[in-house]
DNA sequence: CGACAACCGGAACAGTGCTCCATTTACTTT
DNA sequence: AAAGTAAATGGAGCACTGTTCCGGTTGTCG
């Protein structure tokens, strides 16, 4: 057993090879800035040229888009789904936690151009993006609402799901139009889920 | 002066060709069937076989495809569009005519399959369709949300456009997603809406 | 050093949107 | 009624997509 190698797991009974390696990183590097100029939906031999190789090549390494959209903002992601808890502990209260989060994650979808756009854009497309955005982003959404509604600061029974896919979908086309701004609507929409009065 | 025809006003020097008007008609009847079935993105050629004629003869009717949708539409959104100032008159607050308006509005997007994705989808694409569904709805939008701030029911200073779209945006995805109910969202954005109590 | 498997690139195929113009067809004029 | 004219037609053609496939290249290991 080699030992100059990182501790990473290693499923494959093979590594990846050195120029594959390499070839990869420059592919991410070029998908991710081609993504921010041209949005999601860029055409695959643009980031093909941007990355100085084949189609071919970029299919081998994501054989979907969406695989290669999940790789590009794997990080951030990560960070948002990690800042949940982290807000949820330091903040005044559950309701505040949650709108810093709900804040960060717009952020998130507004930042990356058409982010928002791929994650509903037909449904079909972008399905294991859906599904990564899912599997990391709702168990933090369901934290932050149960611990706004355990404090009685927002009613009950709100669906973690709708929320976040209603915040994405809020987020679209905040970019052509500047007479849209989503978190208006998005504060708004978190000041509907507060508890009325008690009546 | 020939006194057979119709008083339609008629500001071309020459009236439609009979077999252009049939085909016209046949056309559209093909384009919302397809439109139904297969959604507006749906490929032309498509539209074409459905209706019997060469693509060409589309594109002469409806240079772009958003004419063609808008040509489609026109009727249930006039009727959106008529329904409000009725509605004002009609309920018991300005308050309730405008949830109901926005439940007619909502019908709309969803009934009509993906006319919702329509009217944002890279938003230069469908350009004459937005500007079709703005110059129509959002002055009805305006009047209600004026009307319902004048009662004092709601926080004023809410954009009319940013609600319009907001609401358009919240009723993607609503067909290919059991666990997606815009409409209860739609409710949180309203109640968010409403004036807090008098501090 | 050689052999082999992993890897690469881009040619090729199948759908798209949209244009263009030779041909057809309805209306008008004599 | 017949001929002339302009509107209308429709599909071939072009440009641009996504995606597959395979002959040639290049690391890597024995």
């Amino acid at each position: 057993m080699p030992t100059t190698e990182e501790s990473d797991e290693r499923p494959a009974p093979r590594r990846m090879r050195a120029d594959a390696q390499r070839n990869q990183e420059k592919l991410l590097a070029a998908a991710a800035e081609v993504f921010a100029s041209a949005g999601v939906d860029a055409p695959i031999r643009q980031i093909a040229a941007k990355a100085g190789m084949g189609v071919g090549t970029i299919y081998r390494h994501f054989p979907t888009r969406s695989d290669l959209v999940v790789a590009v903002f794997h990080h951030q992601i990560e960070e948002c789904a990690q800042a949940g808890p982290r807000l949820l502990a330091d903040a005044d209260s559950p309701f505040a936690a949650l709108h810093r989060w709900v804040d960060l994650f717009v952020d998130l979808l507004v930042t990356k151009h058409g982010l928002a756009q791929a994650l509903q854009s037909d449904s079909s497309r972008f399905a294991p993006l859906h599904a990564y955005f899912l599997d990391r982003l709702l168990p933090v959404a369901t934290q932050l609402l149960d611990a706004a509604a355990g404090a009685d600061e927002i009613r009950s029974g709100t669906h973690p799901y709708e929320l976040l896919r209603g915040i994405g979908n809020l987020c679209i086309g905040h970019d052509d139009d500047p007479r849209y701004a989503p978190r208006r609507l998005i504060t708004l929409l978190l000041q509907g889920l507060r508890r009325p009065g008690p009546t």
